[in-house]
DNA sequence: AGTATCGTTTAGAATCATTCTAATTCCTTA
DNA sequence: TAAGGAATTAGAATGATTCTAAACGATACT
């Protein structure tokens, strides 16, 4: 049986940058969930995980097929998918944009969107105590997740350009 | 000179229903903006502002299709887009389903997501102060939106289905 | 070793929202 | 009524994502 996640953000934050702690963990999430942890696959966990850039799946792609170049698009948005229902990654959409991914910290956090290079971080320290359970209460929703994003210009491209052109997030 | 929208969210949601008067705001801004409000136009805004469903711009143009058959979806992109260039329409993306639009309350505001039957509601009487400023200071980012989403499953769909399963959101 | 099985991977097609393009229509003003 | 410029159009193009059907690969059994 799978127990369930129960990490609150700051515990996730706490670990840092356990690598290794969390490369182990999502392997197993998928073993328990019956599914083989493949040289593709661990090699994607890796990719996924020493980035702290948020990738989308085509960067992540790219870095796998450093390692086995003949590695399918759909190979990674299959072992994704997965991850997403096992909890193991976090997916930040856009729109404009390919959507892009956490498996760092797996949970409802904030991030720091660039408008104009599209970077995407983390955002520590401003996070209140988790108001999923406050929300639902007050509404009667069952909230399962929750999204906080600030969006603006990043202090790097602030400098670089004085004009205020855009990106497409 | 176009005067820059300073409202905060609170005194937007304070204008509660105030069809008439953000119908009024927003044909003016873009004649401020120096283009025309024609009769397409004027019927979008309508029809955006009429409903509290966040719609998307295919519902938009179902909507302004009745008044205006030969409508095309390019008529509703391109003035969607006016809209956000002026700040008089919040986006909401998505990656895996159609963009919602909210027009009533164009700032920065949480809503409430069903990951079920995909409905979005505005998520009122919670917003803490405006974090926008702390945000910038602690970063260094030039912060200038922010995006708050709960995501979960709504009573309605609660009580229509005991199992789990999910929307494409 | 040989083979049946079942999950994994693949290339490419299909889908869908969105954007683009180039031609047409509509207004406004002369 | 004609000219000019904006608005609108249909349809093509794009790009991310999903689907499909076939090929592959590892494992267990004979």
């Amino acid at each position: 049986m799978l127990a369930e996640v129960s990490k609150t953000p700051s515990e996730w934050f706490s670990q840092g940058t356990a690598f290794e702690s969390r490369l182990a963990e999502m392997k197993d999430a998928l073993r328990e969930k019956g599914v083989a942890v493949t040289r593709k696959r661990a090699k994607l966990l890796e990719v996924l995980l020493a980035s702290d850039r948020h990738p989308s799946v085509s960067e992540i792609h790219e870095g796998v097929k450093v390692a086995y170049p003949g590695t399918s698009l759909a190979t990674i948005y299959n072992t994704i998918e997965i991850l997403k229902e096992t909890g193991q990654v976090l997916e930040i959409e856009f729109s404009a944009s390919a959507n892009r991914y956490d498996g760092r910290i797996p949970v409802s956090h904030p991030h720091l969107v660039c408008l104009q290079c599209e970077k995407v971080e983390d955002l520590e320290g401003t996070m209140s105590h988790d108001p999923l359970e406050r929300v639902s209460r007050a509404t009667g929703y069952e909230v399962v997740r929750l999204r906080t994003d600030y969006y603006g210009t990043c202090p790097d491209c602030l400098e670089a350009s004085s004009s205020g052109e855009r990106g497409r997030l």
